[in-house]
DNA sequence: GTGCTATCTATTGGCAGCCAACATATTAAT
DNA sequence: ATTAATATGTTGGCTGCCAATAGATAGCAC
């Protein structure tokens, strides 16, 4: 996959994997990598910013939790980024049925579940 | 839609429309609009600078068409734009199943048709 | 005890790729 | 004549992600 494939989608891969539970930096990587089936490796100069953003945003929050001598960083979604997230997976799907019927026309798109 | 949203899918989208047949700049973007439901709306500045990269990729051909007094170019597929544009879906698809798998764990991906 | 790898956070510069703005001409309607 | 639609094209700029870099802890092999 092009490396800069998720350009504009980015918010809505973090929002998602943090939906089920808080998760610190590292962790979103590895889920976004598990969940994508190895497509999609994020690294840290994309999300780093991006998770400080989407916090100034209000959209998450973080705190630190001690493992041992260890600091790791968690995030959690906020009410406003639970429902952030909503929106981003209904412009995901304006976006692929846009898309989708310019690239593959006559494939009716799912609909919605 | 967010204005540079097709970024990285216009090769495909450009070749998609004519896949069915010939067309000029103008149809090309009237063609993505109405396919598109309204939702995709590209410019001269996008188009124009990609058909040119793809007909020196030999992607497809241009020929100046003159209707009445006034000149049109008309794009054309090649075969090698034809096996392009399959390569454009199959990127497609494996770029929304990734992304989809992220934004919405658990919904099963569309069989190939 | 020393390399090596994995885990973990973070910043900065660069650049690909699309768009906005601009320029220009013909045609048709009012 | 003026306006709007049709038609082709160029250039500079910006957004947003990545590569590269930096640094720290921890565990394992040898």
């Amino acid at each position: 996959m092009r490396a800069d494939a998720v350009r504009g989608h980015l918010d809505g891969l973090l929002l998602a994997v943090l939906e089920q539970g808080p998760l610190h930096g590292y962790a979103i990587i590895a889920a976004v990598q598990q969940r994508s089936g190895g497509v999609l490796d994020l690294r840290t100069g994309t999300i780093y910013p991006a998770l400080n953003r989407l916090e100034r945003l209000g959209l998450l929050t973080s705190s630190w939790d001690a493992v041992g001598e260890r600091r790791r960083r968690c995030y959690a979604l906020t009410d406003a980024g639970r429902s952030s997230l909503a929106g981003e997976r209904a412009a995901w799907r304006e976006f692929t049925t846009a898309i989708g019927s310019v690239l593959n026309p006559g494939v009716q798109p799912r609909p919605a579940t």
